[in-house]
DNA sequence: GCATCAATTCGACAGTTGTCTAACTATCAA
DNA sequence: TTGATAGTTAGACAACTGTCGAATTGATGC
């Protein structure tokens, strides 16, 4: 198949999302919200990594201000969406500049 | 063509390649590097580079740590080429962790 | 030897970041 | 309305990081 070609994204996200990557929890998060491919509440993702949720709630904005997550309200719960287009976009930009 | 499988990364040196890129002043570096088709010396690097020689060399040993450049000392300067192996595989395993 | 140039190391410092607790807002159910 | 649950915000603090100037090491050439 053809690869479809991803938007590029602005200089500033780019370090957005480099320094989003960069720590250890937000991949953890991460990785867990590609694998699960259904719509994760706060919640689900406090009982697999080991901090409080003020921590948790702190790393899901930065996330989310990186564009690798998209969040929807419903009730009492904050669902969280992974974005594998800007991840895309990301790797791509990272291809085209150090190689 | 087929694309050449890399070899797999500690998760260590993911977390290493991570941070590294992170830095603006390093993710500038590597491009330098990436775009230059030659050996590189420091000097080289100070010119488009507005930090001091301690911080440079402060940021060279970074992205060595990571693997994501490798240096050669000969006489007075120190080469550095970009290990563009090192990139890829680190891209690789982005996807397919995230995705 | 001595001076010069390339690069590293050391110590210090300011700014950033990850973490916590505590207080708060918002939603749901009894 | 009252209580429980989900998540955020605020403030504080320790650890880490990027930066610098100064001192140091190491190679080159006079």
């Amino acid at each position: 198949m053809a690869a479809k070609r991803t938007q590029p994204l602005p200089d500033g996200q780019i370090q957005l999302i480099a320094r989003a990557l960069a720590d250890p929890r937000r991949y953890e998060i991460l990785q867990k919200l590609s694998a699960r491919n259904r719509p994760t509440p706060c919640t689900d993702i406090l009982e697999c990594i080991g901090v409080t949720a003020a921590t948790l709630s702190h790393h899901m904005k930065e996330l989310e201000t990186a564009g690798l997550v998209r969040c929807e309200k419903k009730g009492k719960f904050v669902n969280y969406f992974p974005q594998p287009r800007i991840l895309r976009a990301y790797l791509d930009r990272l291809k085209s500049d150090l190689s």
